[in-house]
This record gives structure tokens, C-alpha cells and sequence, in this order.
DNA sequence: CGTTGTATTGACACTGGTCAAGCATGGTGG
DNA sequence: CCACCATGCTTGACCAGTGTCAATACAACG
């Protein structure tokens, strides 16, 4: 297991035909690699997007932490559960939205996420992706991605210049996706010690 | 928060444009409702799907649990990182495999449940779900899940007897689904205490 | 300069959605 | 006991959305 300390990640896992099915997109600050607490192999890989520096640790001396140390413990499971709860949201977007709304999901999530990191500047940001690596986070392929994203472009709601992307209606694009910001609902009050 | 004790149910989130969006089937022994754990609101809902028994218990007493008893702790954490990689699986499946697959990949995993719970008859179960349930599961439509239904058995990979199914070749299907199973490689014996 | 990987675009095929109709099934009230 | 109704299942015809294939354009890099 890792800490992501700087620099982005993602984990995919390919599946017996070929295909790849990305699930996850690290940002500095986040776990790498949950599955080996409960997994005798790990399910699923881990690659830099970019150079990156990570800090690794034995998952026994985590254990040896959180046995000490219940809080922290609980903490632990609290990001589990975050993580649970982007796993949902992304089952959602898949099953239900179409491919348009798709990507703006990803455009949408990657901003947020790359903003809180102080990667982004303001709604403008590097969207580190070949489209093909965007298709296979969202189920599409690369060259509907492209589409997709000519599309978005004409109806006014981002700009691209290079590999940098504009986001101009942040509104629309989270209404077509069906994107809803987790972030204001999150309540960790009972981590907090029962005095 | 819940222990499903007795019956079945199953967890939905619905999206602005009315869509539903099926996250997980509960069989007995199953944590109804983590999320409560670390958002304000719950995020989902949770309905039963037959006569079902629960235990509610209040988080506030889980944490005081966890505090006082780390290991139950870890494996509460443990039980959440399960719930996690069967969310990956499902993501992979949603956005790389086609309807067939999809629907192959919803038989097998429920079988493989009930079988689990003894709620099974070899590979014959009650697969308690209206096909538009399991549209709503596994990203298809009613009228479609009929068609793969159809075509299953068709080639012989099931036969159907009102809401009963056998499974005739579960390798087959497991195949067309990019099933893994992951039962044989979980690894909590982290958990054990360190003598 | 070639080479390689990525982006872009068009033509076409096919999967899965939509709409509509008919059919079973089981429950309900008269 | 039976007519009635609601719900879910089944099927066909048609269409929209997405994938596939192929060709071209770029850009980075040795």
C-alpha cells in the first residue's frame, strides 16, 4: 500500500478479453491500493500518470496503528467509505447516462478533484488523458470520446486548447451528468471523541 | 444502519432525470446502509425485496464498539473494502461488457450469493426480480434484458420455469460476464491477532 | 527526416432503446 | 365462481446512439 504524496495515478483492471476498465483516477493525498487489506493478490494495478513520488507502507504495521490507535482506525474506514461512495456515483453514471453525459462527468470530476489540489486554475486545467485512456474510464471508445468532446465544445460548454480544457458551464455540464458534489454532505462529527 | 438478518433487499440511488440505478443486492448477513456512516444524509435507498428482519443499530454505539474492540474495528474496514471491490467489479462489468454479458454477469453473481446463503437449490434459485429490476442493475432496459434472457437460453445456457432459473453452464456464463470470483482470494489474516 | 503515438473525421454496421401490441398471471370485488 | 384489472412478460418493427474501420493530420522525439 501506498500514500500518494505528489504527481497522479490511476488503477485499472483489464478484464479476460482484453479491455480495460479504468477506476480510478489519484490525486496527491490518496491511498493507493485499498484492495491488498483484504486480498491475498491485488486486483488491480496502479500506474503514474506522471512523475510521482509515494510513500510506501506495510499494511501489518498499519494494523499495528489502527489496533493502537482506534481513531485513526475509523478514519481509515471513513475513506473507505468515501471511496465506496465514488465507486457508486460512477456504477450510476454508467448504467444510466448517456455518452455525452459521460464524459461531461469526468470533465466535471477531474476538474473538482484537480481543483481541491490546487491543480487546476480556476476553471481551466490540464486534463493529463489520451481520450482513449477517457474512454476507458467511462465506457466509450476513444473515438466517440473525441465526438463527445467536439460536441461539448460547439454547444459552448468547454473550450480546448492542447491538452488544456476550459470549463465553461460547469452548471450544464453537472446537470447532463448527473453529477452531484458529495463533498458538502460529508459528516465525520462521530470521529470526533464522544466527551 | 441495519443488519440484514432475515429476507432480501436491495439499494438503488435514483438520478435527476428519474432514472434508477441499482447498486447492490443484500442477503441476509449483510450492513444495510455504510454510508450513513460517513455522510449526513443517506445516499441511497434501501427497500425490501420479500418479508425481510433487520437489526438497527446506531452509529454512535459502532464507534464506541470500534474504540473499545480495535479488531472489530478492522474488520468492519475489512468488510467495507469487500463491499468496495464488488463496486469495481460491477464498474467493469458496466462499462466494458456488452448486454449478454451484462445479464450473464447478474445471473451468475446472484446464484453465487444465494448459493452462499443456502438460498439456492444447487444451481436452480428464485431469482426474485422483475426484469426491470434487473434493467435497472445491470444498465439495460427491461425489454432488452428479455431479449438476453431469451437468447440464454437459446444457446442453453439456462432454462427459465416461471421465476426460477437454472444455471446449466455456469462456466460459459461466467466467461461471457468476465466474471472473476473472488471469494478464494480474500486474505483477512491481517487480522489475526500478532502473537 | 522517419517513426510513433495521438487526434480528427467520415462512412457504415450493429447493438440496444423506443414504441406499441398482445399475452399470462394473480389478485379483487361482486 | 367469474369478470375485471393491474402488473409483468413477450415479441415485432423501427430508430438512435455507439462502435468499427479506415484514412488523414499532427506533434513529439529519436
Amino acid at each position: 500500500m501506498f500514500l500518494l504524496r505528489r504527481g497522479t495515478a490511476m488503477s485499472y483492471v483489464l478484464l479476460r478479453d482484453g479491455s480495460r476498465q479504468i477506476l480510478r483516477f489519484h490525486f496527491p493525498g490518496d491511498i493507493l491500493g485499498w484492495s491488498a487489506l483484504a486480498f491475498r493478490h491485488s486486483l488491480e494495478t496502479v500506474v503514474a500518470m506522471s512523475d510521482a513520488e509515494v510513500a510506501p507502507f506495510d499494511r501489518t504495521a498499519l494494523v499495528a496503528l489502527m489496533t493502537q490507535n482506534p481513531r485513526l482506525g475509523a478514519a481509515l474506514s471513513a475513506l473507505a467509505l468515501l471511496e465506496r461512495q465514488v465507486m457508486s456515483d460512477r456504477l450510476a453514471t454508467l448504467g444510466r447516462t448517456d455518452a455525452r453525459g459521460r464524459v461531461a462527468a469526468l470533465l466535471v470530476e477531474m476538474r473538482d478533484r484537480m481543483s481541491a489540489c490546487g491543480m487546476a486554475n480556476g476553471d481551466e486545467f490540464q486534463l493529463g488523458l489520451t481520450q482513449e485512456e477517457m474512454g476507458d474510464a467511462v465506457g466509450l471508445t476513444a473515438v466517440h470520446v473525441n465526438r463527445m468532446l467536439r460536441l461539448l465544445e460547439e454547444e459552448g460548454l468547454i473550450t480546448r486548447a492542447g491538452s488544456r480544457v476550459t470549463v465553461l458551464n460547469h452548471g450544464a455540464l453537472a446537470q447532463m451528468a448527473n453529477y452531484v458534489d458529495r463533498s458538502d454532505g460529508v459528516d465525520l462529527e462521530w470521529l470526533t471523541p464522544a466527551r
